[in-house]
DNA sequence: GTCTATACAGCGATAGAC
DNA sequence: GTCTATCGCTGTATAGAC
């Protein structure tokens, strides 16, 4: 049961919310079953009745976030006629992270890889290749209709957009400055689209 | 006394030397004292008295890393005359850190900077600006020979290429995978290259 | 400068009452 | 499903002998 309207969430789901968040901001390794415990007002024990390890609530939470992403993605093909409109609501999807004060679920375990239980490791890198599949197909799609250009393949243009936009989510994370990952999602799309954009006399 | 010839290194420097790398395959939250005294066959509280804190360890672990770096940076100045081939270095020095199999220690140190203590925090984000620095000016003096090309400033085409490098980085670390870095700095700086390079056929 | 020993807080996790 | 209580371990850090 879920999405019937609007209902209390249930505790699993506020946990998730709540650890989600500091995962994001503190890292898998910088938060503990006592930082959530007190947010919600509950007991170690009670979290571990839901979550028996911390394994197993960092593994629901990537792949939380992945099918929440997924679901985003499926929502910006329909709303985005052309190519160009879906790669500027992806990088959109990022920088509404970074509004939160948050980084990339995905980018914090990423960094944090070697130390991931292997359940994790897997979820985290799906993560990444959705993400990678989605904007291939966008770039492909958008290729053959003349409203994006690139060298190489699709797949790599993809893979230079995902690493592009996390990196630029890091630093812009580091420096608390919104409008640095702003300014390099604009430099990252606008060298794809086609033709150049008129932002400046040659 | 350092850089005199053949010289064993003193504690201190072999104390950096395991805590960097653990920092850089691990993350700050995830390496201990005893992590690294073990390595070292040495105590806990041997290690203390080179580093009494862990904060202390931290900050003098980046500012080794930086100021290492300004003297590659420096020797990419004098070993490559042109923008081009200075950036394709400068993305080596990236390569060479991953193909160690580990992530370049400010960019996992800014996954985890809101954990970070102060002092370690300055010291991520002048890394951060060090490099930025000297990429603006290669993308500058680039640019009036006539070397490479860009749409805006060669500031924020500096910040466009660290942001594609960590990230290209932390995901190649995340697969495992040194060929996926290499192509995304191929593909990051060939596209500041002019003329274009001929790639394939338009 | 390195050791043994220890303090003390925090961690993930479990048992068992309610 | 949540609680109290506790276990075993690890974390950073310190005291004091050698």
């Amino acid at each position: 049961m879920s999405g019937l309207s609007p209902e209390r969430p249930d505790t699993g789901s506020r946990i998730l919310d709540v650890a989600e968040r500091l995962v994001q901001t503190r890292g898998f390794n910088g938060f503990s079953y006592a930082d959530v415990a007190a947010e919600l007002s509950l007991t170690k024990a009670g979290l571990h009745h839901h979550f028996p390890s911390k394994a197993g609530l960092g593994k629901a939470l990537v792949d939380r976030y992945t099918s929440r992403f997924v679901s985003a993605l499926a929502e910006v093909n329909l709303g985005c006629a052309d190519a160009v409109a879906r790669l500027r609501a992806y990088a959109d999807l990022y920088a509404g992270v970074l509004r939160k004060d948050r980084m990339c679920l995905c980018g914090v375990l990423a960094a944090e890889y070697e130390t991931l239980p292997e359940p994790m490791r897997l979820a985290v890198t799906r993560f990444l290749e959705v993400n990678e599949a989605w904007l291939e197909r966008v770039l492909d799609e958008g290729e053959a209709a003349a409203e994006v250009s690139f060298d190489g393949s699709a797949r790599d243009a993809a893979r230079l957009v995902v690493a592009g936009l996390e990196g630029a989510m890091l630093v812009a994370h580091a420096f608390g400055d919104t409008a640095r990952f702003e300014a390099a999602a604009t430099g990252i799309i606008d060298g794809l689209v086609r033709p150049p954009l008129p932002t400046r006399a040659g």
